[in-house]
DNA sequence: GCAAAAGTGTTAAGCTTACACCCATGA
DNA sequence: TCATGGGTGTAAGCTTAACACTTTTGC
């Protein structure tokens, strides 16, 4: 038993976890074994810690709940409504984190968990007030990737511009034109172009020479150049946002 | 005493409280009375009740601390490291703050509280990690600054033009050209542009048909329809933001 | 009288938007 | 062969950025 001279608020962690199919954005959530809400959908997370950071407690109850790591993981809400655990107080630092699509096959494929991926516009009945975090989750990412390109986390390191644009189309709610946005996205710098690699014929990898023979079109695939947006965003000069759409 | 099963850390709110003087801005400091850190300077805070949430206790240790009251408060981070508190376990939820001149005004003259405002560049040594939060307050102020017109916060309920693009220029740390600020906040609808009424002489006030013989020249003053604003930008078809600097 | 504050327009460059066709691939 | 995916350019409108002079007021 632990005891202390006033009274303490229990501290958990919850994330609301997105991830991209290729069609459509998904959150990760666990059923829970316990009361309260046994056997009712709830976001991944628990108890803090008395050894570690906020930071550190949600990427442990990721990795224990979900197996996830290496996750892009951000704080963004506290919330503390007095009877919103019916056992105790208990408030809850709220994280939100994007994870690749490779990642999320893993987690989809994982039978054995009692994990599971919810397309975001259709969630089951959830527990605690998880509803409402989630409701803010989705606007904090919203404006996020307003001021953060972001919405390369949730694609494997290589993608195809079709689904950078998908993906801000379903986080924005709005569609884009296709030229539009691959001209800007082009014109940010931080996206390195390259020609497809994998033109592939029954599974067998086609010596250069024999490329133009096979396919005359060329296909790009990009990806992000982390180091140099790093650098570039912290720099004075950055103020204007090329991801703004 | 209190007892609970497993440990629980203790929680606090601290806040970063902006003011505006005219010229600078400036943050509100509170020079402690007890250890730790006795007579060092530090953020107003203290630690959370069992029947508030965290939005509640930071009003009231703000209000109990220096007499604020009515300013506009949001939550931005939550500072956890392990060992940031000597005394046992303390996580703390900072708020940022901005306060309205005339407050400013009012918690500047008040000689009697161990309160002072200090100009956000030369601030005294601080205790715990309170420069590192304050520094992310600025960092979180800016950002919300691109996002939402919360200057006017800074300023009475009547502004010149003048000041807002001074705060701007502070916070952002750029200076604007003063026609081109004026017609883009002007374009942006939601400030509501008269003629400044105090066209005082000896601390009379003139009757209108006389203003015309005193003086010639027309001043403007400003103020901001939150209403119109909250309107719009809870619309969907709110998507560029025109304060964006 | 002089310095500081505050009102006022124009132009060029850049960015955003809207819009259509072709070819290649795979069913 | 037909539908889909993915490559590609241009013109109009709008926004931004750069830039200077005048009047008034207070010192």
């Amino acid at each position: 038993m632990y005891t202390y001279k006033y009274p303490h608020p229990a501290v958990t962690t919850d994330s609301v976890i997105f991830g991209f199919d290729g069609s459509s954005i998904n959150i990760l959530l666990i059923e829970r074994g316990l009361e309260p809400y046994k056997e009712t959908w709830a976001l991944p997370g628990g108890f803090l810690r008395m050894d570690e950071t906020v930071e550190e407690g949600a990427i442990r109850e990721l990795c224990e709940e979900t197996n996830i790591k290496d996750v892009y993981l951000e704080q963004f809400h506290v919330f503390s409504e007095v009877n919103r655990d019916p056992r105790e107080r208990v408030l809850t630092v709220a994280f939100f984190a994007l994870v690749s699509k490779n990642d999320f096959r893993v987690i989809a494929g994982d039978d054995a968990s009692k994990a599971q991926w919810y397309e975001w516009n259709h969630l089951p009945p959830l527990a605690f007030d998880h509803s409402e975090i989630i409701s803010m989750a989705r606007k904090k990412l919203q404006e996020k990737l307003r001021v953060s390109p972001i919405a390369f986390k949730l694609l494997d390191n290589e993608f195809k511009m079709d689904e950078l644009q998908q993906i801000y189309e379903l986080i924005h709610e709005k569609k884009y034109d296709r030229r539009n946005f691959l001209r800007k996205m082009e014109a940010s710098g931080y996206l390195i172009k390259k020609e497809q690699e994998d033109n592939r014929i029954c599974g067998m990898k086609l010596p250069d020479v024999m490329k133009d023979a096979v396919s005359t079109r060329t296909l790009y695939v990009y990806s992000f150049d982390e180091e140099a947006f790093a650098k570039a965003s912290t720099s004075k000069e950055w103020r204007k946002y090329p991801f703004d759409f």
